[in-house]
DNA sequence: TGTCGCTGGGAAAGGGCTTTCTTCAACTAG
DNA sequence: CTAGTTGAAGAAAGCCCTTTCCCAGCGACA
């Protein structure tokens, strides 16, 4: 591999030159070695090492992003916001995976400290596990105070500032909108039950339960893992446990979607006989068969907004941005079926 | 932020010596300064710079993938392989979306080059562009002459090894079935003009019609983006341009599924009165309404092969593998309406 | 003509780590 | 009791760049 002095040498010229040629210095450069250089690098196909550049210059380019699967949609969404604000402030985006394991959160944090990011920004849910939480956040307070900026969607108290998406007033419109169609036994198809996310949507649900004089047993409240095939197991497990039910509230749409495939497996018609609402609207939602009627979160705009607060300027005290929820009515629900309902009363 | 010298200090040691405690050297450290530098570590938060240890060690860890957007659900797929194989072999992977811009994609080269990677793995098509062509082998030529490996995914006639979809045989296949059901005039939502994945598949479904006595008239071949939106607005021109057409071959799930909106919006049945076929495979084909046909191509299985070849033992003489592809029969196929189609003959 | 002020170029000092080479001390064996 | 080993720790040389600092040479001005 060629270095930078390889190209000095052939070009005749010192390594500072070269240097200056190569990475565009303010300092000026006659034409004649400048042409020197340049046909040299050429004719090496000399590329700069990153490492050794990042390592003699002073600032931090690239800014981290921990998601729990990029490939998820949900996240996909948010990260196409992120990305787009981290290069409209020229910076590049080192993203890292954590497929929801606690430990492999931790561990990125580290390395992205270890590849002298300039901020970090978390996406995805917080856990209900103390441990973990103060862990990380040891972790983070130390990163913010050697220079670094930390951001964070959807988690509370954690270092830096946050962007949280309205999961309590969603799960609330969620309920007051299955409410308001007459629906009464409420199945629900919750996420992972150490998640943030989980929670607070399931409490928005059980406000508007309580505002219209209703409950919703927890016997109706099935635990999955914000996933379709999990969403569809947890439909089944539900229909089972509890024949009464008239309405299904799937806490994303993924597990929407699977809640449809086992309606349509049992031959239980949506909205018809079971209506069926998701939370998220991920693109897909109108697409499927029926349409589904979801929560709107803006993703995109919710990664725009924490990488803003990430790459703007600090502010010494955590700031706390909330993005509204939305519902959108499509083909999925609808009032509960007339007279004796699919199951037994 | 703290450096090694920090912790060799705190500790009273040398910076040899935190050096071998810290990254696990084979050479033999006390249990009592092995503590020392543990302590010191630990107190200073100490996370050692990243770029510094690429540049002193030798060995290249990281891996480059180049994929045209990872949130699209075919590349998604073709990385979780991709992922899944670099990580048994201890590799990280470095992910960068080109978004089909051929200069991102030489510049991503470099870039990789500059990160000092041990491999590159291209995926996504081949352009039908000379001039890029031959850049990017000349790029990727000078890689591998320091080193590197590459390997590609559906390239053809580039440096390095590489895993062929049966592009081709999955359009015969699409074609095929077309006709053994009945259809005899048949519009196609095809890819962007200058894919090579595009013309493949294309192809396929020529060589297809020809064996049934037939032609795919150039008047019913649209031209997208694969995506869905695009996907949608080639079907409806279709619709107006050919009204006589039984079936729509769309050459990816995401267009295909666009198909669907639009024939939906159109009042159009499928499968009675249209049937329309897809590519790909991807999940959620079986979500949508009715659940697509389509060729199935296992693009994970696609991913870990090309990381395969790429971490696996070099091959002087470029190696070539070719994945099949299959049919997948769903919902939305039939034999054509009897009688008079949808518009006129 | 002598001095000052520029300008363009090079020498060299880092930047933070790994690793070889060296040193030193504590043992074992003769 | 000394020579010869071994074993553990430290000194220092890189890895490849950037950038400061310094110098030589030049034109301009007095």
């Amino acid at each position: 591999m060629a270095t930078l002095a390889d190209v000095a040498r052939r070009a005749g010229v010192s390594a500072a030159t070269a240097s200056r040629v190569i990475s565009g210095s303010a300092k000026p450069v006659t034409d004649e070695l400048r042409d020197r250089v340049r046909r040299a690098v050429e004719e090496l196909h000399y590329v700069p090492n990153a490492h050794a550049q990042l390592l003699a210059r002073a600032d931090r380019i690239a800014v981290g992003v921990i998601v729990h699967d990029v490939s998820d949609p949900y996240f996909a969404e948010i990260t196409r916001g992120l990305q787009r604000v981290a290069t409209e402030h020229g910076r590049l985006c080192i993203i890292c995976n954590t497929y929801r394991d606690p430990d492999r959160e931790l561990a990125y944090v580290d390395l992205l400290r270890a590849q002298q990011v300039a901020a970090i920004v978390l996406t995805g849910s917080g856990y209900h596990d103390p441990r973990f939480s103060r862990l990380l956040a040891a972790k983070l307070r130390a990163f913010e105070q050697t220079g670094g900026r930390v951001a964070a969607i959807g988690r509370h108290r954690l270092a830096g500032d946050s962007v949280l998406p309205a999961n309590e007033e969603g799960g609330y419109l969620a309920g007051a909108e299955l409410f308001r169609l007459g629906h009464r036994r409420i199945g629900v198809v919750a996420g992972p039950k150490v998640l943030t996310t989980t929670t607070d949507r399931l409490a928005g649900l059980r406000r508007a339960a309580k505002e219209s004089g209703q409950t919703i047993s927890p016997r109706r409240v099935v635990y999955a893992d914000f996933d379709r095939d999990s969403g569809a197991a947890a439909a089944a497990e539900l229909l089972d446990a509890a024949p009464g039910i008239t309405a299904i509230a799937a806490l994303n749409d993924a597990m929407a979607i699977g809640v449809l495939a086992t309606l349509r497996a049992r031959k239980i018609a949506v909205p018809a006989q079971m209506s069926v609402l998701g939370f998220d609207d991920m693109p897909v939602a109108q697409d499927v068969q029926p349409a589904l009627s979801t929560i709107h979160l803006g993703m995109p705009e919710l990664g725009m907004r924490a990488m803003a607060l990430a790459l703007g300027p600090p502010d010494p005290n955590p700031r706390v941005e909330l993005l509204p929820a939305s519902l959108v009515r499509r083909d999925s629900t609808a009032p509960p079926p007339q007279g004796k309902p699919a199951g037994k009363a």
